[in-house]
This record gives C-alpha cells, sequence and structure tokens, in this order.
DNA sequence: GTCTATAATGGGATAGAC
DNA sequence: GTCTATCCCATTATAGAC
C-alpha cells in the first residue's frame, strides 16, 4: 500500500510532486509555490487540500515508518527460523523500497524536520524496528548460524546496504528486481569473497 | 589532513561550526546567525572571516572529495593485488571518517547544494572516485577472488556501508576502531553467515 | 574586526473576491 | 476551490560607526 493511498486524487498528486521535490530540494529548499507549480495551481491554493507544509512531510514520512514497523512485527513474532527472518526483513526492505523509493529516501534522510511531536513519535517507531531485527540477529547469532560480531554493528552494517537502496533504484531505473534481491542476499550473507 | 587546516585559527572555529549545525539542521536549515552565535559573535561579523554562506559550505565539502579522490587515485595506480587494494579503500573510508565525521556527513547528503560549477565539479570527483573503486572490483573479479555478481551492484552494497559509517561513529563515541575495522572487512568479505 | 542598522529577498500562511 | 493581494517573519548580505 502507498502511504498517499485513500486520499482525494487531488491531495494525492499535491503528495507526490511534495515528496519529489522534498526529495531533490530537501524539505527546507523545497517551497511550497514549487510544489504548487508541478500540481499546476498557485501556491496558496495548496491550502484548500491541506493544513501546512509540515504536514504534508509527516503524511509521507509517518505512513511509511508505521507500515515499517507493523511489517516487521510481523516478522518478529512468526514461527520462521532466524536466518527465514533475516531473509524475509531483507525481501520487506526491497518491497517497501520499490513500491515508494520517494517515500523511503524522505523517511531516512528528512524526518529531521518533522514538528517535535512526531520526530519523537518517528524515533519511537525507528528505535522498536532496529530492535526487532536486533533481537532476529541475536537469536540467530545464539543458534550459531551467524558469526560472532558485535550485534549492534551487523545491524549497523546490513541497514546501511538496506537503507541506502533507494538511491540504487534512481540510479538504474531498469535493474532487474530479482536479480537485485539475490545479488543482495549473496552480498549480505555470503559477502563477496570467492573462496570463504 | 582536516580540511580545515592551514587556515587562520578563527575560521578554522567557523568552518568546525557550520560543519556541526550543516550536518544536524542541513545546509537550508542551518542560519549564519546560529553559526555566528557558536562563535560567539553577532551574524554579520562572519562577513570579515567569510565570502558568503556557500563558501563555508564548498570549503568543507570540496576539500574533503579532494582528498578523497587523491588518496584512491594512489591506491589504485600501486602495484598492490586487487584483494589488498579492496582492503585499503576500506581503510581509507574508516580513516576518512574518523578523522573529520561531520564533513563526511556534509560531503555525502549536503553537496547538492553546492553552486552550479562547484556541483558539477562535485559530481566528477565522485564519479572518478567510483570509476576507480569500481576497475578494482572488475579486477578481482576477472582474477577469481570475488564472486560474479554485477559490478555496479557490488560497489553500491559496499559503499552503501562504508558511507554510512560516519552515522556509526556518531552513534557510538566509543568504538574501538580497529574491531570496526576488523568487522567491517568481515562482513563485507565474508558476509555474516558462519557456514559459507 | 566587531558591532548596529538596514536593505533586499523569499518563505509560509491568511483574507476575501469570485 | 482557485485566485490575487497581502501580512509577517526569517534569511543572506551590505553599509558604516567605532
Amino acid at each position: 500500500m502507498k502511504p498517499t493511498d485513500g486520499l482525494t486524487s487531488r491531495k494525492q498528486q499535491i503528495l507526490e510532486q511534495a515528496a519529489k521535490l522534498f526529495r531533490t530540494r530537501g524539505f527546507k529548499g523545497a517551497s511550497l509555490r514549487q510544489i504548487a507549480e508541478k500540481v499546476g495551481m498557485e501556491g496558496p491554493s495548496l491550502y484548500n487540500h491541506i493544513k501546512s507544509k509540515h504536514e504534508l512531510l509527516s503524511i509521507l514520512v509517518m505512513n511509511n515508518a508505521r507500515e515499517f514497523n507493523h511489517r516487521i512485527n510481523e516478522i518478529h513474532a512468526s514461527s520462521l527460523s532466524s536466518l527465514d527472518k533475516i531473509d524475509r526483513v531483507i525481501s520487506l526492505h526491497i518491497e517497501l523500497t520499490v513500491v515508494n523509493p520517494d517515500a523511503m529516501s524522505l523517511m531516512l534522510s528528512e524526518w529531521t524536520h518533522l514538528e517535535a511531536d512526531e520526530r519523537l513519535e518517528y524515533v519511537k517507531l525507528r528505535d522498536s524496528y532496529e530492535n526487532q531485527f536486533k533481537e532476529i540477529l541475536e537469536q540467530a547469532m545464539f543458534e550459531g548460524d551467524v558469526v560472532q560480531m558485535d550485534v549492534n554493528f551487523m545491524l549497523f552494517m546490513i541497514l546501511s546496504t538496506l537503507r541506502s537502496l533507494y538511491a540504487w533504484c534512481a540510479r538504474y531505473k531498469n535493474y532487474n528486481r530479482l536479480e537485485m534481491e539475490a545479488y543482495l542476499k549473496q552480498g549480505i550473507l555470503k559477502g563477496i569473497l570467492k573462496k570463504a
């Protein structure tokens, strides 16, 4: 589900153009007038559809963050093996990135500009997400499926790659998704060396 | 060498505070007045030391980019084996990140706000950097030391991790650098699975 | 070199006609 | 719902006293 679903089509348009502009110029660098121009109206007319500039950022970032949190909850609570859970988390990142790369990019880089209360909620969601992933990794390590390493650092390495995916999607428009998924799992799980 | 070396100490102070503020609030989100306040002067007084706000960003980003480019040129041109070159590139990223995490963060996320001509120069430097790294990986692949994979994607995965390092340094102030280096090389080269 | 005063610009947001 | 006119504010940058 896209974070812009379930809204009047005019608001959807606005959100889509806002996402693109926030992504390329940053939340502070993109103006409401620019967004309005892309949608084909004058700046002040936006206020018939939105409450404020922050509301646009809020919808784009928070919907995506909540979706992420919801989905990893499911994986964490499932009865899959730890390795299968890791596999699913990787697939989850790919899926949400492919469905809405703009929202993903925004969530990761512009969340700092959320208003105070929502910024707090975002950080909670993100921390919860990271903790669930960490528990999965700890379990895998405990069961001996995964090498011994500082769990936080392992989490950092994996998330670094997964969180940069949107940039890859932007650069290579004609990527093959299945190929990408295979390479990612190869790289993260087995590394790049031929003879381990 | 820090990118702020070789300047009057007052300008160094300004650059350091600018880097911190640009990093936390973004180039557009940080104001000259805020920077001035951190240095202990009024906003307009900054202009006795700098030409413009853009000059601050320019110095911070471009010096770091040029240093990066210079250093990978050395590695690329050396007579080391491909695997050793990869090893050196990883170490290079760690070194420059640890020496100046603020500049690294800025270079990677705020370069879009450079003025047109410098933005072009930055992109050239970055592309050149990526190309040299790519050639090293291609060579390693050709020699059979590294698994077969889309070279661009392999480059993407490795750089994703290396380029996120500054975030790790910010979050875990008391990280052990040697341990970090060991984990990174383990993770990138051999992955996280115990039984490959 | 630092200050205060002040331009000049562009931003988010509101009012009110249509 | 869209427009024009406008308000209010923050910003970068300059001028000129000290």
